[in-house]
DNA sequence: CAATTTGTTGGGAGCGCTCCCAAAAAGCGG
DNA sequence: CCGCTTTTTGGGAGCGCTCCCAACAAATTG
């Protein structure tokens, strides 16, 4: 039985309240007292009771991170783990917990239902002080819940609202970037594999090629795009559909789907980036891995995470700050193999 | 403000008691009662407060995930991510929840202090019912801690104690099918690039490989033991030590490592698997996609979470059950390119 | 040196729940 | 219909903490 703030309080010779001064770091105690609580707190290796103070407090100081559902992405490639690092460093520096609500979508006949059941334990058990929710599509109704029951979040990914806090990486910048990239190396049939459309990066980065087109005058055509998932399965696919219509280079939305692309095409008997061009997004440790390395647009990923969790947290020691925050991170565009850059010659 | 018992109560016009027999399944409780009471629930949207429940059942239903010191392949690979999934499910079938406890060696200054601060805070604070371990080396201090304090634990890997629960897949026999293999092909220098040896899959994956010979009754050349750290980089170091010695196949402890193993061999101007048979542990995702693709010994990744949440929990609900349970799952060897199997036609 | 201010301490109440016990209600056999 | 057992219900106490207020001690002032 571990021991109570009472039982320090008796062996310091002091009262329960002072105690617990002297642990919430209340000023007016007397030094010498102080030193004497401290010392006892240490030899009993004393750690006050979370749920009770969380119980007296309203505070849990444990935040959320909330995947709703689980993007096949997410278990392919180190995405994921490297968000949590960001994330849970900025946790441990200000002394919160993490809680990681997964929802994977294996029971899927009722799936809905019981994640709504789950949202509602752990939400409104006041589990939670507040959330970061990632991944999840433009429509998942927990934002609008989040919403009403007044619980504090950061997005991370884009969404605007006039109440909602978020962190992003530029997708539309990045995007525009890697084809712009692919237009200074001469190419004018640009395809582009996109990532899911009810996703905001899938969008934006779909609008970042628009954006590059348009700068330069050419006109979209939309044989050239074909709507991936992010997999690389997906980005076979789209590759597949992309081959009659003859690109000279393609833009993948992701790495994955790169490599998916890259796939079809090495079947197809084409060579990249000889006869094809191509640049994706992400910067996973795996575009430096495969032939060809990919020039790919690198997102700063442990940032993204560290970023919202410190946003979090802001958010949770001032809640009288009303400012919504709105934080975009750069992108950088990482040039290998696979655009062709060499053998054209920049 | 969210609605409390007493509230609830009042307004189906039963005392307090009621309730709460009602939530939690009491069978004494008229089922006229028990319905009126459940409407009210419904209605208000009442969820107990976890804190209030925690404090008064020395119960807080969630359970931690520990990863003591993140070793960097748990950033490059998605091992991580399904683990966490296997977990995750786990915990959301039987309405825990899941705590995560990262330590990055990034703060290296007092990294140790401040882990061991983080422990106290979560453990001694009540803040789990118990804790599932992975990735830790064999000599993590949080051992002995956990046993001491009688926190429930399971440990992801094999751990050799008589108190202490694990869920591990077969390493030994996984590398000695590996090692087999490549014996089978016809190979008799056959070196190995090790995990760390301060980790038993690391320990365990070089015993197989020297069974394997054993049986042979080829003796073990130390020359061809290179000690790696199952990343990629140090699977291309090792393989440079290893290229002297003349091996005609590699057995890898891990598919990172055969990836740089890939590329010193690459470098080097050697065929695989022409030149130099390789094969190795994991498959990961990337194992498929590297050319030519690995063949490997495949992990059940998911059941080995989903396994030690499953059983943490039923020590959790079991705490009088005194047996130690050491599962061990089996293994799989998938053979693909980079073995040569082709090539020399088994 | 009394009066006031400031600093320090202890104890009561309460956070929202569960558990226990006693009281009330219902069921039952003779 | 009465005394008995069994089921159902309500309320007190307590989980371990924080917060507030009152009491007291010490320091400061006219």
């Amino acid at each position: 039985m571990p021991p109570t703030l009472e039982e320090v309080a008796k062996l310091a010779g002091v009262s329960r309240s002072t105690v617990s001064r002297v642990i919430n770091e209340h000023p007016n105690v007397r030094p010498e007292v102080r030193q004497r609580v401290w010392e006892v707190i240490r030899q009993t290796g004393y750690q006050p009771h979370a749920a009770a103070r969380s119980l007296a407090t309203r505070r849990t100081w444990v935040i959320g991170l909330i995947i709703p559902q689980a993007v096949t992405t997410l278990f392919t490639d180190p995405y994921f783990p490297i968000l949590l690092r960001g994330i849970a460093d900025v946790c441990n520096a200000h002394n919160y917990h993490l809680m990681l609500s997964l929802f994977s979508q294996r029971r899927v006949q009722n799936s809905r239902a019981y994640q709504d059941l789950l949202y509602q334990q752990v939400l409104r058990g006041r589990h939670l002080d507040g959330v970061v929710v990632s991944s999840a599509p433009l429509d998942d109704p927990i934002f609008p819940c989040l919403l009403e029951d007044n619980v504090p979040f950061v997005i991370v990914g884009r969404y605007l609202h006039e109440r909602i806090n978020y962190v992003d990486v530029d997708n539309v910048v990045g995007a525009r970037m890697a084809v712009e990239h692919l237009l200074r190396l001469g190419h004018e049939r640009i395809a582009t594999i996109t990532g899911p459309l009810n996703m905001c990066a899938g969008q934006d980065r779909l609008e970042g090629y628009r954006q590059a087109l348009a700068a330069r005058g050419i006109p979209v055509d939309e044989n050239l795009i074909a709507e991936g998932d992010f997999s690389e399965q997906g980005g076979r696919a789209a590759m597949q559909r992309l081959l009659p219509h003859r690109p000279t280079a393609v833009f993948a939305a992701s790495d994955m789907m790169a490599v998916g692309a890259l796939k079809t095409l090495r079947d197809a008997g084409l060579r990249v980036p000889d006869d094809i061009a191509l640049v994706s997004f992400d910067d996973i440790p795996l575009a430096s891995m495969v032939d060809p390395p990919l020039t790919t647009v690198r997102q700063p990923i442990e940032q993204l995470g560290s970023t919202a969790a410190e946003l979090l947290i802001s958010l949770l020691e001032n809640p009288q700050e009303e400012t919504v925050h709105r934080i975009v991170l750069p992108t950088e565009l990482v040039i290998r193999a696979s655009c062709g850059v060499r053998a054209r010659s920049l």
